[in-house]
Formats: structure tokens, C-alpha cells, sequence
RNA sequence: GGAGGGGUACCCAAGCGGUCAACGGGAUCAGACUGUAAAUCUGACGGCUCAGCCUUCGCAGGUUCGAAUCCUGCCCCCUCCA
């Protein structure tokens, strides 16, 4: 592949390049370069937002690349600098492990296995000693540090900033310097770390890596990143159907936020589809389906996808009850309350809220609208209960013996 | 060590003796609409044996006919000065 089409892979959706020269002068090499992205290691399951970096991982990969998945064990327990959580409880080496192993099952529906290192920089940051941490602390000052936005924020508005923040970015530049990354990818919250990285590597008279953001994906809400503690985000081990589903929510706007940074589809295919929609010759729902049928192909099959959207058809477009849903069997000795069942049946978290569906014209016994609140079922009946348009189960009532 | 600010429902945030299950915003959920689990509009949003009842406002006591609101003690968070 020429420089040219390898350039125009690497930069698509990405934020900023630094310093784009340097690394036409790496790729000129001919070697493959080391391209290191770390990950935290305190939040196992991967979600979309995360995919976006391993897509652009995935880019180098297939430009014949080695790709180094560095697991932030040691800085885990420091925790990047938010403000949020000032000081994470450190994870045990069993924690570590086992959020290594679902991190890498997980990263490789994205990743080439073959073209992947997965390091942990415990390795090297261990063997650290006191006197070694104070070196690296020396090696930047507080301004510099202050410079970091998330820092002179914080600073200017009185709130608390505690000294081991600092060691974050350093260590982290560190990490570079152990593997003479030639190019460290992050997203653009991630860019004064990445930074560090390059001035750490000078010091130690390495060449220094080339710094690449990614612009955050937008999570569900459309507001803010996606994460998984903000609840907005789509887990890329959720099953097809729900990941179909939160696609299809995702709003019209954003969608065109993902096709730049998810999607496989090539560039001008996607500004084509931007431009048809704006002329309203393409209806935005049919294209935010390729999106969501793409997406779920990648993270379970063509098939999953298929029927995920013929699932999400018959029962949204038509109101249909779908195919699968959960049987279960409950007891009593007597004839059931409506609100008490659909809480049984786990349709609704209280019979408060139960009986708030109701008056909501929520609930469904076989297609049937209930409207009676004191409504109650019979005892050996089997019926579809639904709540809303998306939570059925289907419950047989028996006796109790 | 000294001074001050604060802890209210999922989150943010009002309230500062009764009319408070607690303003407002966000999130969420439902209904309507739609070729969308988009957008928009409307509504709900502690629990329960639900037109009634029960438990909430950091924790534990107290004052009062009555407290999220006043008092006492305790716990936790933040800022400034040193």
C-alpha cells in the first residue's frame, strides 16, 4: 500500500496528529512501528466508546504494524486524574488477571491477535524503587503539570488536586519510554498524558512517539462520552437485539458521529449517505439501520444482525410480540393481583410502579390493554404480559401445592 | 492548630417550624406522534394490601401539638489562613 493510502487510513476520524511529519518519517522506515494505546484496567467491559480507539489500533494492524494493548495496572491504581475519584482502591493481582483476560476476549472482535502484545505496565513499574519515583517526579515541574486542563481547572476553582495526580501523566510517559512506543494513541482527554510521553522519551534520548487522539464518542444521551458509569453507553457484549436496539436510538444528529468513527464504510460512501438524507431522498432511520446492522455484524454475525432487525421491525413497526421471550412460572394459592405479578415477573421493579404503568396504559395481558388497577389474574392461566413496548414475559400461573 | 462552607430522593439542586413525599433541571420510564427505542409534545417518577396507609431529607438523640427546617452529640466532604 502506498504512503498516501496508508496516510489517508491512519487520519480518518482521528482529532490530531502530533506531529503528522514524524510519523511520515516513521512510516517511511519500513519497519513496523510500535503503536501503544493503554487501558484501564478497572473497567473490564468494553463498550463503543472503546472500539473507537481499537478501530483505529486496527488500522495499524492492517498496515502491518505491532500493536502494544498496555493494561494500566500500576496507574490503576492511581486513577486518572478526573476529580472525581481522587484514589482508587488498588486491585489485586487477581482482579488484574481476570479483568486482563475479559479485556482481551473482548478486544479482539476488533483486533488482530496475531499483530497484538498485551503488556501490563506493572512489569516495569514495579521494580520502581522510592528513589526511581522521585527521579521521574523530577523530571517535569508543577507549571508544566498546571497546564493540564483537567489540573488548572481544578486549581483555579479551589478544588482539591493531590500530589500522586501528578505521578499519573509521568508514569504513564514512563510506560512509553519502557517500550519505545513509536506512536501512542488516546482520546483527546488523553492528549497532555500523551504528551508527557513524548517529552519523557526525549529525555531519555529515544525518539520521541507520535501522539494521536481520537475525538470521544458521544454516548446515548448525546451529551456527554460515552461510559459505562454515566449508563449511556452500548456494551459490544450486550446480545444483538439490544445492541440493535440502542443504535436505533441513537439520535439522527449523533449517528453521523458514529458512521466517522465506527463504521467500516468508506468515507465518501458516508458523506454520500449525509447528503441524501439532507435532501431527504433517504429516510435517516433506514440509514441509521446499516449503522446498526454493521455494528451488530461485527461484535456477533450477519446473522445476529439480520434478525435483530427483523426483530426490531415486527415488533416496533407492526407492535407485534416477538418470538423469544422469557417463560417463567409463578405460584400462588390464590388469584393474583394484577401489580403483584408483573413485579413477580420482574416487568416492573415495584407494584407501585406496576400500578403506575397501568394508569399509563402501559400494560398488556395478551395484546389486551389493562385498565382495571384491582384487575386480577386466575390461577392456572397461562398469558404474554407486557409493560410498555419493550419488556414482556410470557407467565403461567399455578397453584401452589 | 484557627476560620468558614456543606451533607436533601438515581444525579445536580431548592427548601430553613406546619399547606413537604419535598420547587426546578438532568437521567429514566410511559403515552401520543413517526417509515426510528430520532426529534417533538404530554404525563409519571419512595414504598405498599394504592381514592387510603407507611417510611424518607448524613447518623443518633432532644425541644415542639407539629421538624428536612430549632437544639445537642457524632460521622463524612470541601475551602481559606497557619
Amino acid at each position: 500500500m502506498s504512503l498516501n493510502k496508508a496516510l489517508q487510513l491512519i487520519e480518518r476520524g482521528v482529532s490530531e496528529i502530533l506531529v503528522l511529519d514524524e510519523l511520515i518519517e516513521k512510516l517511511k522506515l519500513g519497519r513496523p512501528l510500535r503503536i501503544k494505546a493503554g487501558f484501564d484496567p478497572t473497567a473490564p467491559d468494553l463498550h463503543l466508546g472503546h472500539t473507537v480507539l481499537l478501530q483505529k489500533l486496527r488500522h495499524f494492524q492492517d498496515l502491518g504494524h505491532e500493536v502494544i494493548f498496555l493494561i494500566g495496572d500500576f496507574t490503576g491504581m492511581i486513577g486518572d486524574p478526573t476529580g472525581k475519584s481522587v484514589m482508587r482502591k488498588p486491585l489485586t493481582r487477581e482482579q488484574v488477571a481476570a479483568n486482563a483476560k475479559t479485556y482481551t476476549e473482548q478486544v479482539f472482535k476488533v483486533l488482530d491477535r496475531e499483530k497484538t502484545r498485551v503488556r501490563f505496565n506493572s512489569e516495569w513499574m514495579d521494580k520502581k524503587s522510592a528513589a526511581d519515583m522521585i527521579m521521574l517526579a523530577s523530571r517535569q515541574t508543577v507549571a508544566r503539570m498546571l497546564e493540564r486542563d483537567d489540573f488548572s481547572k481544578r486549581y483555579q476553582s479551589g478544588q482539591a488536586i493531590a500530589i500522586h495526580e501528578f505521578m499519573y501523566p509521568l508514569v504513564q510517559g514512563q510506560d512509553s519510554v519502557e517500550l519505545k512506543a513509536d506512536v501512542e494513541l488516546g482520546g483527546t482527554d488523553q492528549k497532555f498524558n500523551l504528551l508527557i510521553g513524548r517529552e519523557l522519551q526525549k529525555q531519555a534520548g529515544q525518539s520521541q512517539q507520535v501522539v494521536i487522539t481520537m475525538p470521544l464518542l458521544v454516548g446515548l444521551d448525546g451529551v456527554q462520552k460515552m461510559s459505562k458509569s454515566l449508563g449511556n453507553h452500548i456494551g459490544i457484549n450486550e446480545p444483538p437485539n439490544e445492541m440493535f436496539g440502542k443504535l436505533m436510538s441513537v439520535s439522527d444528529e449523533l449517528m453521523w458521529d458514529y458512521f466517522d468513527l465506527l463504521s467500516d464504510l468508506p468515507a465518501a460512501d458516508v458523506a454520500e449517505l449525509k447528503c441524501r438524507a439532507e435532501a431527504g431522498e433517504e429516510n435517516p432511520r433506514n440509514i441509521k439501520v446499516k449503522l446498526a446492522q454493521e455494528l451488530v455484524a461485527r461484535f456477533h454475525d450477519q446473522a445476529a444482525a439480520a434478525s435483530a432487525l427483523a426483530d426490531f421491525e415486527t415488533r416496533f413497526k407492526q407492535g407485534a410480540i416477538p418470538d423469544d421471550i422469557p417463560e417463567l412460572v409463578l405460584s400462588s394459592n390464590q388469584a393474583m393481583p394484577i401489580a403483584a405479578l408483573l413485579k413477580a415477573a420482574g416487568l416492573t421493579a415495584s407494584t407501585s410502579e406496576a400500578m403506575r404503568m397501568i394508569k399509563q396504559n402501559a400494560v398488556k395481558i395478551d395484546g389486551e390493554r389493562v385498565q382495571d388497577l384491582k384487575h386480577e389474574v386466575a390461577l392456572d392461566s397461562d398469558h404474554v404480559y407486557q409493560v410498555g413496548k419493550r419488556k414482556f414475559a410470557k407467565v403461567s400461573l399455578k397453584r401452589s401445592a
